[in-house]
DNA sequence: TATACCGTTACGTTGCGTGACCGTTG
DNA sequence: ACAACGGTCACGCAACGTAACGGTAT
């Protein structure tokens, strides 16, 4: 039988030779026979049980995971690894999708803000929303069971976060009637999903009035004014909380660029 | 406003507070404010930012490379970046598909394997394969670039491997009939591929005998022999080469159980 | 005062990449 | 004699996890 130098094998399978002594060391894969000298060599057959250690690595398994599987070898137990893989692959692609569909959304806003213009405010329709609250300045704590249970909600499709989450902050129309435009009450974190509802806050549906404010924090204030001015004119009857959103802290450098969202919901009297 | 400790910030993103610490120091990400007492005191609104990294390490991103994109913020950079991740998921996806189809197929192979009676010699018919070849104990080299070329065509799929391949030798007939069991001409490398067929070995299409060899490769020859009498016998002219193939070594512990697929190519005469 | 936080070292981990240095092979 | 291999150390890397030790907040 002719056998392939580390490097010929090597080059086949396209690793680096210290790839195989490294798994050689470890007692991973060793090669056929060793000469003399203390040259390794491998056997040409020794191909597709490489290429499965490589599937198997590529499915970032470790080391440490590969070498007990290849150490207890056995039909079955082949079977059901394999069987295993297959559903984590296709978890994987969920998780990748999803992540895809965070990134596409962040895409597709990002074109929206260049159509908006900051000036306008409008009365819009709205889908019902739930939100993690976390409450400012008061004695409540945060609900910790509830953020335990939103961070094991995503657990079901192997992610343990909340990627797409938006985040803001809440002051209630009360005290925006009052002037003031600092109460803030909560903090926000949007939950994209059907289930917990009752744990979540829920943002109802309706009409809400959308303003936007760019630049800084202290711009704000100046908003809120023009906001009221604007209810009063058409008629609208504020309700429940402002909700504030920043849209575009990615894709800025300073804040004089920062814009941010603010809808509160809105009735005609 | 209200701050976050570490803890709290790190627990509501389901991170290690040491991960936060490190993106502290290599300047990835930091808090908004840090208290006379070295406290770091993260905002709320930071979330966003922060997931947004935490989305790009779940894409493999190294901390570098998603430090020089933070760095240089804006609107047409993040939108490349956007586009190119999701044609990265894409191609990943592509990648964990196919990875998955090599161990589907070695499941199945598994179960056909476990219906074969070995000891039957058939003829079927099989369609064309191309194979890349080592000829063995002569003068003749390898064809390297032929194997670049092989190797660079997965790369198309973001794969530089050849994961499904099988792997296994060749004997010539001409060796069989004169009773040179052992005489292997060629290691081959079976190929799944549509292009570069010109570059490979071509594996005809049409009926071929096969037969199993069970245990170590030194029950070949008396296989052999079977083979060329159950030829004669039937009236099959054998031609080309006879094509070994291991199909179970991920699968077994000692070689005895070691199951080896003959195949060689006949007509009726 | 207790204890649960915070901070800063600092060492360990995985899976190799990349030498350095020296012996072998053709 | 030569380059091009092979071998064995051995150090370095990312991206943290996990203490260890001591200060701080409540």
């Amino acid at each position: 039988m002719k056998y392939l130098t580390i490097k010929e094998f090597a080059k086949i399978h396209n690793v680096n030779t210290r790839t195989l002594h490294y798994y050689d060391d470890v007692g991973l894969f060793s090669p056929k026979h060793k000469g003399e000298n203390g040259y390794r060599y491998y056997s040409y057959m020794q191909g597709s049980e490489f290429e499965m250690i490589l599937a198997l690595r590529e499915l970032s398994m470790s080391v440490e995971e590969i070498k007990t599987y290849t150490e207890r070898r056995s039909a079955e137990h082949l079977e059901t690894m394999l069987s295993n893989k297959s559903f984590e692959i296709d978890e994987k692609i969920k998780q990748l999708k999803q992540i895809k569909n965070v990134l596409e959304s962040k895409k597709s806003n990002l074109n929206l803000i260049k159509s908006i213009d900051f000036n306008t405010i409008e009365v819009v329709s709205c889908k019902t929303e739930y939100l993690f609250l976390t409450p400012i300045n008061n004695e409540k704590e945060v609900d910790e069971q509830a953020l335990e249970e939103v961070m094991s909600l995503g657990k079901n499709g192997g992610i343990h976060r909340i990627f797409n989450a938006s985040y803001g902050s809440m002051i209630p129309v009360a005290s925006l009637n009052q002037g003031l435009f600092e109460d803030y009450s909560h903090y926000f974190i949007k939950i994209q999903t059907s289930k917990m509802k009752n744990r979540l806050f829920k943002k109802e549906s309706g009409q809400y009035l959308r303003a936007y404010c760019v630049g800084e924090w202290n711009k704000l204030p100046q908003t809120y004014e023009r906001i009221l001015e604007f209810a009063k004119n058409n008629g609208l009857k504020l309700s429940g909380y402002s909700y504030e959103q920043g849209l575009n802290e990615m894709a800025i450098n300073e804040m004089s660029e920062y814009v941010t969202e603010i809808m509160i919901k809105c009735e005609k009297e």
